[in-house]
DNA sequence: GGCGGACATTACCGGCCGGTAACACCGCGG
DNA sequence: CCGCGGTGTTACCGGCCGGTAATGTCCGCC
């Protein structure tokens, strides 16, 4: 229904999209081919066209996810050049956007509670890509200094994957409220054994996080 | 196939058992009342004589669950009666059975994905558990004597279902591995501010929780 | 004994889904 | 002008799914 998306875009891209977010919204078991190609202000041949079974829509869909996230730690990265102390609070920034932007949670996430064959292709993108993500945020603690900063990393993403499921099944006033204050607190404490143990790494770094209230630059689309 | 579960259950609850280990591995769209009937040795008229509909049995599977929970509280409070320190220490063994049971994560959270529409019935049985859950835990610290309990229980909460979907998507060398460890720190840290602010409000009790190695004393079917 | 209720069996229905075939259209470059 | 590749349209297929009907069987209980 609709000639959803018309622009300047190619089929294939207006189908990518609408499956973006029909798989969003309703899952990947909750829309079927069809429904996705009209909301894409196509049909059905010209989807399998360029996409050889649902299967490899949901793997496009996947890496599509994928390519996004990459953009937002170029933007990290390019926002805050050599400051890592910046990026980490971007990251936090990005973060809150994710749990804040609705409440159906990551799609990665849910994409892999509904891909329930361990052998589904699809697995393996969320594990590389969440596995990535954890990689990434270890080196950005450990690159600021901090001490133990894998863990610091762990507990920052359990926090943030909990705080999405949570926002999912009890809503914006439950504990997902706490998120941000909890996981400042987190990276405070640890920033404060690093300053007792050991001079800071990073020149006239301040090892304060809180006062400056963060706030988001760029909308990035929240998946992750 | 096969003749699951004889015993002498009769045929409803055999359902229900069938439902809930087929549910929880396959998800609530990954299998058919078909199947659910046959794996309960039996099949699909009797199905249908117990419950009215397939979204019928997704409650009853639900609220299953909800029995379940109420159970494991009950046992905490029965094994540590009066002592909020070591019903807490408990609460966390139970926490960390969810984790490492395997790696389907929380039915209740994946039933959450899968339940999409947001007037459907099952939602609200899952935010009620789940509120349940933190308002329990909520009153379990705040008992304990420990300042910001509901801060707290927000806290381990977060870790708690960050720990559970994260060992979904990345397996168990992930950083659910760090689970534990976080939690304890965590309990350790808010504890610490008690001793500092107030004495503590639980006759002769240790403020310390690490030292003794966590063991589960009976195995509690890992949902919640 | 026989009666009633719970359970089994089989067959069936309509609908949706993933996927395909066949054909018509249209614009662009040779 | 022709051809061709990308697209739209319609119809179709087999399979599974949720749900129902009718009938038969068995067992306990009065």
């Amino acid at each position: 229904m609709s000639e959803a998306l018309p622009g300047t875009l190619r089929p294939r891209e207006r189908i990518l999209l609408a499956a973006r977010d029909l798989f969003h919204r309703h899952g990947l078991r909750g829309v079927g081919v069809e429904t996705i190609a009209e909301a894409a202000g196509t049909n059905k041949m010209t989807l399998y066209r360029h996409f050889d079974s649902k299967d490899d829509l949901i793997i496009a869909y996947l890496r599509g996810i994928a390519v996004e996230v990459d953009e937002m730690w170029r933007d990290i990265e390019r926002n805050h050049p050599g400051d890592m102390q910046g990026q980490l609070k971007a990251w936090l920034v990005f973060a809150e956007e994710c749990v804040t932007a609705d409440d159906r949670g990551c799609d990665l996430a849910n994409a892999a509670v509904e891909l329930t064959d361990d052998d589904h292709p699809g697995r393996r993108i969320i594990e590389e890509l969440k596995s990535n993500h954890r990689n990434r945020l270890a080196a950005l603690c450990r690159r600021a200094g901090i001490p133990q900063p894998e863990v610091l990393a762990d507990t920052l993403t359990l926090l943030l994957e909990g705080a999405r499921v949570s926002r999912q099944t009890v809503g914006s006033r439950g504990p997902s409220s706490n998120f941000i204050r909890t996981a400042e607190k987190v990276i405070e404490s640890f920033m404060a054994r690093s300053s007792k143990t050991a001079a800071a790494k990073t020149a006239g770094a301040k090892t304060k996080l809180s006062g400056t209230r963060l706030t988001a630059k760029r909308v990035v689309h929240k998946r992750a």
